[in-house]
RNA sequence: GGUUUCUUGGCCGAGUGGCUAGGCAGAGGUCUGCAAAACCUCCUACGGCGGUUCGAAUCCGCCAGAAACCUCCA
């Protein structure tokens, strides 16, 4: 086990605690998947990569992680004119396809969407629909504890008798008082007891074509359900860490917690983390608002509002320079900032794997590695730790130019630093280096480059600047060195 | 209306009661046939008004502005 200390920030105590598995070294992670019934866009990116961070984090820490992250194709309500109706079904239907196809379809865009990303896929990533059985068996077990009750064939979660005898509400700070003041009028209130009663089953209207037969009626599980059943049936009625985008906090996670204590009559989460939005225009980002980017717009650049095409680790790169806690506003001139700052990241580390030791080190090193550490342990200061990575670069790119020395052990710290952190934590690509184009096309660029550094020697600046002006224009920059010529792809994104 | 949070230099974005975060952009310089890259230097900010303190951008209060949640949402 690692001797580094991890801190998190934990929703439920507001504030960052010393992170202790339950049962080292093995440690329970759920997070909230995406609903599969559109693309994925930038705010779904911004979980994926926190907790993906988290996961390698744990992982490279020592500890063995179960990460359980479901994908949600059922029981979700619409709120408009078409309220009480399920989501996958309603789009499928328009479609005219089987929901489970549109299921499917997005299904398999959201993986490559995160395989694009280097997000590192979850130990276990159930579906709702596959968990019918175990949801219903949290809500018998809510409705023999008495927290819950039938009512026309849906059942509903009992909020009043359970906020007589549980905290309701500690996790985003309601108060039952306030919620009855400014619950809304919505259909199917007349079932419930009260209107903040939410729903564990629904029945089905005749229209509905989503649908599972229930000791209740022909119906589909409630809006809260699906992460109790799955987080208990794979990670135990206790576990470490629940995680998840802050818009879930309350009503979603606040349900989750009811519906566990009161089906299990305690409460099954340690650490609760929630990241914090994207805002466009400093507005959050979402579907319901209509001013969403997807992945794959980003990708490709096709959006109105994007002035290029941004790669998956620019992206990647532009949510690491944020802290997960803070909102981050997409714009251009962000992502391009991002976009340069991760090409000279990466030139750096290829330098880095140039140099060649001196006798002694003149460069400061002294705690850069455990300063790395410590920041990525105080709760994933990831901004913090790209920050020390750029100043150690300048280490890097001095020695490289002559204008200072690295040692044998610093170069081996250093490479180890930078391997460690930037490929396997950050979980950063370097996209130029996948491009591996062969000895011949190296030995062919090799000899161009001779030409020309013949060229410049005999002043012929004529036949020399013609050699680099074609190469740039095929994507070939040339960088003069007084030892000769070096040369890279420039980056597609670029 | 209720709850919570935020307001940092041209832009993005960390952070701590006292010591230059970092990136991008900009200016100057070194190097160079030129260019690019790299390196060096500069641009030193914390919404407003009070208060606590030897000292606050960091703690407290008020004001202004913004956002999130309260309804599906990452």
């Amino acid at each position: 086990m690692s001797p580094h200390k991890l801190y998190l920030y934990n929703s439920l105590s507001r504030q960052k605690e010393v992170f202790e598995p339950i049962h080292p070294p093995h440690v329970g992670l759920y997070v909230c998947g995406p609903t599969v019934y559109g693309d994925a866009h930038l705010g779904h990116a911004r979980p994926a990569i926190t907790f993906d961070l988290l996961f390698r984090m744990l992982g490279h820490l020592g500890y063995k992680v179960r990460y359980v992250r479901n994908i949600t194709d059922v029981g979700h309500l619409e709120n408009d004119a078409d309220a009480g109706e399920d989501k996958i079904a309603k789009k499928a239907r328009l479609e005219q396809l089987e929901p489970m196809e549109v299921v499917q379809h997005f299904t398999t865009r959201y993986h490559q969407n995160m395989q694009d990303l280097n997000v590192l896929p979850p130990s276990i990533e159930p579906r709702a629909s596959g968990h019918i059985m175990e949801q219903q068996q949290v809500i018998q077990r809510i409705l023999d504890a008495g927290y819950a009750y039938v009512s026309n064939g849906s059942v509903y979660f009992d909020l009043a008798l359970y906020a007589q005898n549980h905290p309701y509400g500690k996790l985003s700070g309601r108060v039952l008082d306030d919620l009855m003041a400014t619950t809304r009028e919505l259909d199917g209130q007349e079932e419930k007891r009260h209107p903040f009663d939410f729903a564990l089953w629904k029945k089905a209207m005749p229209e509905h074509i989503m649908r599972w037969p229930s000791p209740w009626s022909e119906g589909f599980p409630g809006w809260h359900l699906e992460c109790t059943a799955m987080s208990t049936k794979y990670l135990g009625e206790m576990f470490d860490i629940h995680g998840g985008g802050m818009d879930l906090l309350f009503p979603h996670h606040e349900c989750e917690i009811a519906q566990s204590t009161a089906a299990l009559g305690k409460e099954s989460v340690r650490y609760w983390m929630h990241n914090n939005m994207i805002t466009i225009n400093g507005q959050k980002m979402g579907k319901s608002l209509g001013n969403f980017i997807t992945l794959e717009e980003l990708f490709t650049g096709k959006h109105p509002l994007l002035e290029k095409a941004y790669s998956p680790m620019a992206i990647r790169f532009f949510i690491l320079q944020a802290h997960y806690r803070s909102t981050v506003d997409f714009s251009n001139e962000a992502l391009q900032a991002s976009e340069k700052g991760l090409t000279r990241l990466m030139e750096g580390i290829r330098t880095l794997n140039r140099i060649t030791p001196s006798a002694t080190g003149t460069a400061a090193l002294e705690g850069f590695e455990s300063d790395c550490y410590q920041a990525l342990c105080d709760d994933l200061n990831s901004p913090v730790v790209i920050a020390l990575l750029f100043d150690g670069l300048r280490h890097i790119n001095a020695a490289f130019n002559g204008q200072g020395s690295l040692s044998a052990s610093d170069l081996e710290m250093l490479r180890r630093v930078y391997h460690t952190f930037v490929f396997d934590i950050l979980g950063l690509r370097d996209e130029q280096a996948g491009d591996n184009h062969g000895e011949l096309l190296e030995y062919l660029i090799g000899y161009l480059l001779d030409i020309r550094q013949e060229a410049k020697a005999a002043k012929d600046y004529a036949t020399s600047d013609k050699i680099r002006k074609k190469l740039s224009e095929l994507g070939v920059d040339i960088k003069d060195r007084k030892d000769g010529a070096d040369w890279s792809f420039r980056s597609a994104a670029q």
